[in-house]
DNA sequence: CTGAAAGCGCTTACAG
DNA sequence: CTGAAAGCGCTTACAG
């Protein structure tokens, strides 16, 4: 620890001008102080030796900014496990961190304590608020959160805060894989999910464009609820159950019936197919490779950044609500239907 | 936005008091100034009826303390394919966040502009520094950074700066492996490596803690340095001259050399053994199943944040630096040597 | 073109 | 037991 950090005082010092003009040269946008340009060479060098740099938290209090940006998810426990927050992760990063601003991940508490931490002014300058719940807690988060923000994951609806919303198109892409096994023979489908998504608006959707994209079809589904999929599924394809496509709500979980074909001994895909949502390089990994509906995350997670930076600087929002399409990897889980489930 | 936020001086005027008396009540921690119960009580009851919260950048400016941790890493960028840093971030996460800090994740610019963002004392109240690079780097940090820092996966050496220095035994943890390959009969080994680890520390104590272990044992090894592994392992592969065992620095490289020998039909393990190292689940998700060495990460990076917390708060470092064991992990890649090896 | 001064919201010796 | 005042390092009307 050598020396104290140089401050705006030293600088004015060494370069034998006021601390206004200082602020001035170095940061100054507005047209209050005039500097002549020797002067501000003059503060420039003066700045450069000293190896100045201002105070970040003095400039905080003064600004009432905080170069910090909220990314909150549901739940950030466990997040290697996550591959799709560790995407929006590394989209947001891309998108912020040349603009200068610092990103923090945090847990939604919507459930316990209040919002508090993400409602404090001080904290961030903005807030991109992932996979938002219900309609009710979307409506309190905005009536409290005076900073800017954007949701994302979270699809448009009617009645819903004026909050730029990106979503992908869950309803076509379930459309998208349901076509495909439909084309491979499938009448029977499952969907697995769980109940702490009940209430969640792009659950929701998904779990809606299943039954839709199922139903109009004329094929025969049942939902399945899970309270922990992790341990759960293993169990319900043991009792044997299960129908000849099932799919996952999301990629982790078609990942647990996998999992479980594979020590049940059940073939994927000859006796059943099996398909997911997201499509990271999870499913790359997978035995079969799994196919799954792909969402443009990273996209995704940019946009929403550069929009809530665009908020941030005071801009109009750039666009109110924008639907992603999504495509289909099919890759080696799903085939045509075993002639025992015709 | 509704109301301005409150302030100090709001809850003050509520309560009928100084803000000292409230700053006291709220936070204080000296005995500088002494408040009545029922004073106290007032106070309290005012701050609460105003939900008022402190503005974190006056309290950052006055204490000098920004409540935030920092975690550098190499690289950030495609987070989401190297859940080695996203386990460590989840362990930093769980240390850090009850105990009221916040963590911001940093990429590490040495080769770049120099340390000026991590250096500056009001950014961070600490800093976790993971697989610091050269001998020289190390030094040049410590050299300038005014806050507390830890070293996270970098070995301790003779020479190096008294910062606390956290690492999983990189010699055992490759004994441990050759150790078992060689009793599969294994006697010709590659190690495959990227030329930007060439003077990071850890890897080094790993690559010569692979060439002991073999050469002690007598076997023959080489060393297989690629710019990019991801794109040129499949290359090397193809040309066919691979050793009987293949070990990558890392999981990751290790997976490219399974993916690789799947395009070009070459059976692991029964024609060649490939392992790796760290042992994240996605060791699990391989086919074969990939063979790993594994170090206590999540414990090693709740470890050095516990750690650094304490020297925030002004203790003395408890450890200066602390070696893990690693395990084995032996799953389904690697078995006994094809006889077309010996 | 330039500087003196107020003030952002807090904490802490200091004086009563 | 309590409060007035200084000051953390900045920025920005305001006056010259």
């Amino acid at each position: 620890m050598p020396d104290a950090p140089k401050t705006i005082k030293d600088v004015a010092a060494k370069a034998g001008v006021s601390i206004a003009a200082v602020s001035k040269v170095l940061h100054g946008s507005g047209t209050t102080v005039r500097v002549g340009t020797q002067t501000a060479e003059r503060i420039q060098k003066a700045a450069k030796d000293l190896n100045y740099r201002p105070n970040r938290h003095a400039r905080s209090l003064r600004l009432n900014r905080s170069y910090t940006v909220g990314l909150i998810f549901h739940g950030i426990d466990n997040l290697s496990k996550q591959l799709f927050k560790v995407h929006v992760l590394d989209g947001v990063h891309d998108a912020v961190i040349p603009a200068g601003y610092d990103v923090i991940l945090l847990h939604d508490l919507s459930r316990g304590p209040g919002y508090s931490q993400f409602v404090d002014g001080d904290r961030f300058d903005g807030l991109i608020w992932a996979r938002l719940s219900s309609f009710e807690q979307f409506s309190g988060i905005v009536q409290q959160v005076k900073s800017p923000m954007v949701a994302l994951s979270t699809p448009s609806r009617p009645g819903l805060p004026l909050v730029p919303k990106l979503c992908c198109n869950n309803r076509q892409g379930m459309d998208l894989l349901i076509d495909h096994l439909w084309k491979l023979g499938h009448r029977q489908y499952a969907y697995l999910t769980e109940s702490y998504l009940a209430e969640m608006m792009e659950p929701m959707d998904r779990e809606e464009g299943f039954c839709e994209a199922v139903g109009r079809r004329g094929g025969d589904f049942e939902i399945v609820r899970f309270n922990d999929a992790a341990s759960e599924v293993y169990r319900w394809m043991e009792q044997g159950r299960y129908p000849g496509a099932v799919i996952g709500w999301n990629e982790d979980t078609a990942g647990y019936v996998l999992e479980s074909a594979l020590k049940l001994g059940i073939q994927v895909p000859n006796e059943i197919s099996v398909a997911g949502f997201d499509s990271t390089w999870y499913c790359d990994t997978t035995s079969p490779r799994l196919t799954s509906v792909r969402q443009p995350i990273l996209q995704m997670a940019t946009d929403a950044a550069a929009i809530l930076l665009a908020l941030i600087e005071g801009e109009a929002a750039p666009v109110l609500e924008r639907s992603y399409p999504c495509t289909l990897d099919c890759r080696e889980s799903t085939a045509e239907v075993n002639p025992r489930f015709i």
